[in-house]
DNA sequence: ACCTGAACACCGTTCAAGT
DNA sequence: ACCTGAACACCGTTCAAGT
């Protein structure tokens, strides 16, 4: 007949990034985790395949967090709104948030923020053949500044310098975008 | 009196990067390196602080391995150049390489390629006091870039897309730096 | 269906000891 | 000065067993 669930693959994931959040990427620990619960570490193989499948567990969580904006927004903030979003679930979740660049995701909650990318892009007049190469662009940028930032990369400087950084890198992108692409090689 | 070395910094860290090469970034453990070596793992210790500093050493390797273009090329083409290196080897230690995004360096490696970048800056007639915010902006485009690679996060994708994104990149960057920078806020 | 218990090979690190 | 040996708490994971 089954027996009423204890734990759920949410439960886990929420738990995994607790310990993450609290004790640095090292604490999240298959026994850790199973002690947050209250549970056995075996207990856990029930909702996620090994420890990678759990941090790729965390990679979805973390893409969940962040705000997709409404489509009556204009483009521009569309993406400015977008990119302030991903920077702070970078500062909630330090600690994991760098997984976001060491493990491609091809979950459901990627492929939203790429297709909520598209969407300001195509809004805004790109040529279709550009959108997807700026899209990457964009991302991998707005990434490695957050995963730079939550990181400490830049924990030599100020905040207020910092928060300069992220406002000059968002100029930049939009510059990229504002002009023409590069004709093809002759 | 003492008594000869058997090993040294130098050949840990090198069976370090040998080993990441290999078999990942997981397979850098003390006891895995010290058999590599065929050494007692403890033998590490004196050498090395503990596993994170073994794991700062590997960035340390790594950033010295990054070609420094010499002074008399022009500007442009030495910023080029530099982000080529860094690209090149992101992928010949590709488990490694996100190591430098996530472990802020400030080792004599780090300074120089922060220096390079800041002299071509200043070769190209940048402003002063933009440059050290240029130069933070150009690397952690670049290092999340060649980190997305190494990583796979572009795997969906052949070789000469991502080649053109890389190209598009370095282009997106050379228009931040052509144009005069944003007017403080009113 | 979901969890426990016991177990195994392996990990990082400490301490005392050898040469 | 540099390395070894023994040891400890902890890790990821498997297997068989309980309800």
């Amino acid at each position: 007949m089954g027996r009423a669930a204890q734990i759920s693959r949410e439960a886990v994931l929420a738990a995994a990034l607790r310990l993450a959040d609290a004790d640095g990427l090292d604490a999240v620990t298959m026994h850790a985790v199973a002690r947050q619960l209250r549970v056995t570490p075996m207990a856990l193989y029930r909702h996620v395949d090994d420890k990678n499948a759990l941090l790729d567990g965390l990679v979805e969580v973390l893409l969940r967090e962040c705000p997709l904006p409404p489509d009556g927004m204009p483009w521009e903030e569309r993406l400015t709104a977008l990119a302030a979003g991903i920077r702070e679930v970078a500062r909630r979740h330090p600690a994991s948030f760098p997984l976001l660049l060491t493990r491609p995701a091809v979950t459901p909650a990627a492929r939203a923020a790429r297709a909520a990318i598209h969407a300001a892009l195509r809004a805004g007049g790109l040529p279709e053949a550009g959108i997807a190469r700026a899209e990457r662009l964009i991302s991998t940028a707005v990434l490695g500044f957050a995963v730079s930032e939550a990181a400490g990369r830049f924990r030599q400087h100020d905040q207020p310098v910092v928060d300069a950084d992220f406002a000059e890198l968002l100029r930049w992108l939009r510059l990229a975008l504002e002009l023409p692409a590069a004709p093809p090689p002759a």
